[in-house]
DNA sequence: TTAATTATGTAGCAAGTGCTACATTTTTGT
DNA sequence: ACAAAAATGTAGCACTTGCTACATAATTAA
């Protein structure tokens, strides 16, 4: 039961590195086991089938952002300065693969496919969570804002999937004069 | 080219009907054609291959959708207004089809995937142009708002894919908080 | 009417999919 | 050292994918 687990870690990084590079798309077994340096066969070893598999690896990419993200924590800031410091940080390249990976997994959890949706659920609500750690207000006003936070981010994204930057700073330049 | 031009039509429009309410993922040619009812073998007489067969079906979708927007258009309207009015459209059902199919688009699209990057840029311009039209203010506003307000309706589909309507609940409300 | 064009059917290929059966080697606990 | 358990290899199945070859029937243009 040593050798067996470690293996198993080996192989699922290598999974979660592949799919966050080349897409849930490119998630066939064949594929990541070429990029795990194993075999199909050795995957269903590991994993009962491949839904179990998907789970377990987009859980690992999920906290894998979770940790990203804590490292480029700041201090509570105010919401106005918020937004716009996230769009930096969903441009910087480490993030970036993260991003576009999410927007593939909403796809299918808006068609309530498994095991899509109930991890996209979970992304969200850690998302909102970590936006509300960051937002400089009472508790009252974080409940409204953070979702809100991730809304105009999410959107940002979006635009940012069809290279619509100059839109996007734009409709920075309109949110920032809403403030007033 | 009489009859012909005419049942090319008649079964593109099924096609866009299928793709529509099963998204793209289903849209193989065989399940194409069967849902109306021809052959995958017809259809490539019709279309040179898949992707022009897809380009053109979007491209009427896309258009079905302009229509759609152009009946509900209301006199231009604030922008605080607008959003809520958004809202409500992409929640009617035969809009929210549109609706998530846009979602599966733009994860494709983030990958530069053709047709659909193209297809994707093309809608994202119209949307944005519609926004602009509806949106009472000057020119130069507009031009930020109509960004701004597409992002947040993007932002909002994505959090109703998931189901999260009561954080667009909390969020709505803390957007007009801020138009004081 | 005849010749050319267009429409449609039937079969199949080569590649990819998740997954399984059956075997053998390797590791592990005792 | 030995038996149980875990790891790994090799083949393959049944299915789906986009697309093609080869044929025949129907329509249109002259």
């Amino acid at each position: 039961m040593k050798k067996g687990e470690l293996r198993k870690q080996e192989i699922q990084e290598k999974m979660a590195k592949h799919i966050l590079t080349n897409g849930l798309q490119s998630g066939s077994l064949r594929s990541l086991a070429q990029a795990a340096g194993t075999s199909d066969r050795m995957l269903l070893h590991y994993y009962q089938d491949k839904e179990e598999l998907m789970t377990e690896v987009l859980t690992q990419i999920s906290d894998n952002l979770i940790t990203i993200l804590e490292q480029a924590r700041t201090v509570p800031i105010p919401f106005n300065q918020l937004v716009p410091h996230l769009y930096q940080l969903i441009k910087n390249p480490v993030v970036k693969p993260y991003i576009q990976l999410w927007l593939e997994l909403i796809a299918r959890a808006s068609k309530k496919e498994e095991p899509y949706y109930s991890i996209a659920k979970q992304i969200g609500n850690s998302f909102i969570q970590y936006c509300s750690e960051l937002i400089q207000a009472d508790d009252e006003e974080k409940e409204k804002l953070a979702p809100l936070t991730f809304i105009i981010v999410e959107g940002i994204a979006m635009l940012d999937a069809i290279d619509f930057e100059p839109n996007i700073n734009k409709a920075l330049e309109g949110f920032s004069d809403f403030q007033k």
